[in-house]
DNA sequence: CGTTCTCTTGAATCCATTCAATACGAGTGG
DNA sequence: CCACTCGTATTGAATGGATTCAAGAGAACG
């Protein structure tokens, strides 16, 4: 398998530019490629876990449940992120994860990650990186659950989602393909799937977006992007940094 | 300066057992001390910048804001805590850092970190660790906004702050010294001062906590713990994972 | 062809906010 | 030494955004 055309690498070239040497580095590290059905935890909370995944097709959740049954979904992956590098680092897994459909990743085991940073400390500043822009969405999350109402929240999410696919060629300005449900879109954003109803049909009516039937159609982008006061500049994809 | 006696090596061996010759790097990687007033910005959102710091003395806060005016804490910092990481991986600073107390700081240039990660993978997984482990804490910030109520919100708080200031010797399992107002606990729990008075006043009468004059005193350990669901899991710090 | 998700809408309820007013201590300057 | 400010803490009352409860309709699936 040619690593270079992976999603993955393109995500972490947009950091460091890799060099060949460098991609068959990364290209080692991927491990056998697996598939997981819709539903069933991949990791699961509490679990001791000696590998990581780069997802290669589908959509996952990394969520945290509450005593009182419920949930926050903390993040979803898409095709080229990196999950659960987290539970690698940690002995144990402190969130689970779940395919949303079925999925396919490679494996990543830690041995293999840990022998890519002594052979390449540009991989290692990469996957740093990497992590950060993750935290950096967790923290646009948490900005968006602590500080924005229902509406904004949901169209900020939305935002994003779209920013994200795009990258990896799988959205455009006028839509994408979303497997979501409203219950899952309500465990994200902290609302429950009731009023995420009603958030989307106000949308709906107002013509902004409609999100119907596996498909998010946006009809006005600046009208969206003005009501969730949307910036992409925390997603930080302008090209490598370190040449 | 011997480096292996601050917090930040401590916190950094919490992960990965660093040698001497790491803790030699380590030394390297900090900068000239500097110290910031309290209530002006470190960092600003937008910034360019290159530089982060190791935090020696005092408490900062990193926060977003919003355009209503509004605000929300991701998280606070105290010493031996890591800071600017990510403005210093992106290109520009995604979040502003103010100084809560007067504080004293090691700059680290992000080229003198570059060249730790050389010289030692071992410190780059190290620094990766720590990354993920400020993740960790922020993705439990995000559950307690997302789905528990002001009461348990505010108990986690609380106890997550005392296990961090434990962790530094700043804290004993009956109280600690804690700098910040209801408004800054406000921003960060995402409430109103209003109600975050309201709660602490209930914690009082109910003989849990009081939080007064820049002391938080516990009352009952237990219950707080109870009332929070709190489990110090994603903290992770049972000792060194990589030998 | 019934079971099970998912989506949808109305009505009642409630937790937290906003508005408003008071109190208190630390500074500051007349 | 007192008046005045300013930041912080405190409490009551009214409001409101989101939840919960309830019920029905559609689509998907074995």
């Amino acid at each position: 398998m040619q690593v270079k055309d992976t999603a993955f690498a393109r995500k972490l070239g947009a950091f460091v530019a890799l060099s060949d040497a460098e991609l068959d580095i990364l290209s080692a590290m991927h491990g056998r490629r697996r598939t997981f059905p819709a539903g069933r935890d991949m990791v699961h909370e509490g679990q001791v876990n000696r590998s990581a995944y780069v997802l290669a097709a589908g959509w996952v959740c990394s969520y945290k449940t509450l005593p009182d049954g419920g949930r926050q979904i903390v993040d979803f992956q898409i095709p080229g992120d990196f999950l659960g590098l987290r539970s690698v680092l940690f002995r144990t897994a402190d969130h689970n994860i779940e395919p949303v459909t079925r999925v396919e990743a490679s494996e990543v085991q830690f041995s293999d990650l840990f022998e890519g940073f002594a052979q390449s400390p540009r991989l290692a500043t990469a996957v740093l990186w990497a992590a950060s822009r993750d935290e950096a969405m967790v923290v646009e999350h948490l900005v968006g659950i602590g500080r924005r109402n229902a509406q904004e929240r949901t169209a900020h999410f939305l935002l994003e989602l779209g920013a994200r696919l795009t990258l990896v060629g799988l959205a455009t300005p006028r839509g994408y393909a979303c497997p979501l449900s409203q219950y899952l879109l309500a465990d994200a954003l902290g609302l429950s799937a009731v009023h995420v109803n009603r958030v989307l049909r106000e949308f709906r009516e107002a013509g902004l977006v409609t999100f119907q039937k596996g498909r998010v159609e946006i009809h006005d982008l600046a009208g969206l992007v003005a009501l969730a006061d949307f910036d992409v500049a925390y997603l930080d994809h302008d090209g490598p940094l370190l040449k």
